[in-house]
DNA sequence: TCGGTAATCAACCGGATGGTTGAATAGAAT
DNA sequence: ATTCTATTCAACCATCCGGTTGATTACCGA
């Protein structure tokens, strides 16, 4: 899978998107990020191993806590690619804009052609 | 679901995100569509239910051609939300730097303490 | 009216996903 | 050495997901 699709298919989880805008705060171990739901902590630790898979989190082993943190660029990755989208659909609505205009204009005037 | 997870879910696809960005290009039928990749037309009458429930895109009924649009305003659902933590992971990394060039700049000019 | 074409519906399948519980690992503290 | 704490590993389960094939709907054209 390439990282994109991970990184997409991370954030599609509600928990994993509030873990990650908690990370945005500060670091925090497992036990601290699994505190606040109400499901186990392994559960944590998988939905970390997702995050981590897509690159938005590390891990630094630190004596038996392993503190998660935010890998912020990866953001980056995404923004990338909406943004490009974004663009292009706009860009489109611009063509089609001109392209209306354009018929308006041409068939105005002259009322040659015919595309009542 | 929330829209936000549901527009995710429908971008962690790659074939659903070729087919985004193909029609950002040009409306398209379902077979237009379907036709570049190896996979059967139900298949993609799939993929387009799951955009068109994210509300990434609309169908509308022409004759037996189901013309499928692009909704590009829900990009914005998702830029908002990458924005705002990017702003706040950002703002973070700026507290820790502020923070380091304050130690750093509370021993640095008096050389009292040594952090050789 | 009778095909032909575009698309969806329905049932099924294998693999991924999110959750569980229980056992294992590893460092800290006593 | 033993125990406590933090975390992961492993097996299991229900559900979801992306794909298939076959049947069905709905419109167009001859």
């Amino acid at each position: 899978m390439d990282q994109l699709s991970q990184v997409f298919a991370a954030l599609a989880d509600p928990t994993r998107r509030d873990m990650v805008a908690r990370l945005t705060e500060a670091d925090a171990s497992v036990s601290e990020l699994a505190a606040p739901y109400d499901v186990s902590i392994q559960a944590v630790s998988k939905h970390l191993k997702v995050l981590e898979g897509a690159g938005l989190v590390t891990r630094t082993k630190e004596a038996q806590r392993r503190p998660v943190h935010l890998e912020a660029e990866v953001f980056d990755l995404m923004t990338k690619w909406i943004e490009r989208y974004q663009r292009q659909a706009e860009q489109r609505y611009q063509r089609l804009d001109r392209l209306l205009d354009e018929l308006n204009g041409r068939d105005q005037p002259t009322t040659k052609g015919n595309a009542s």
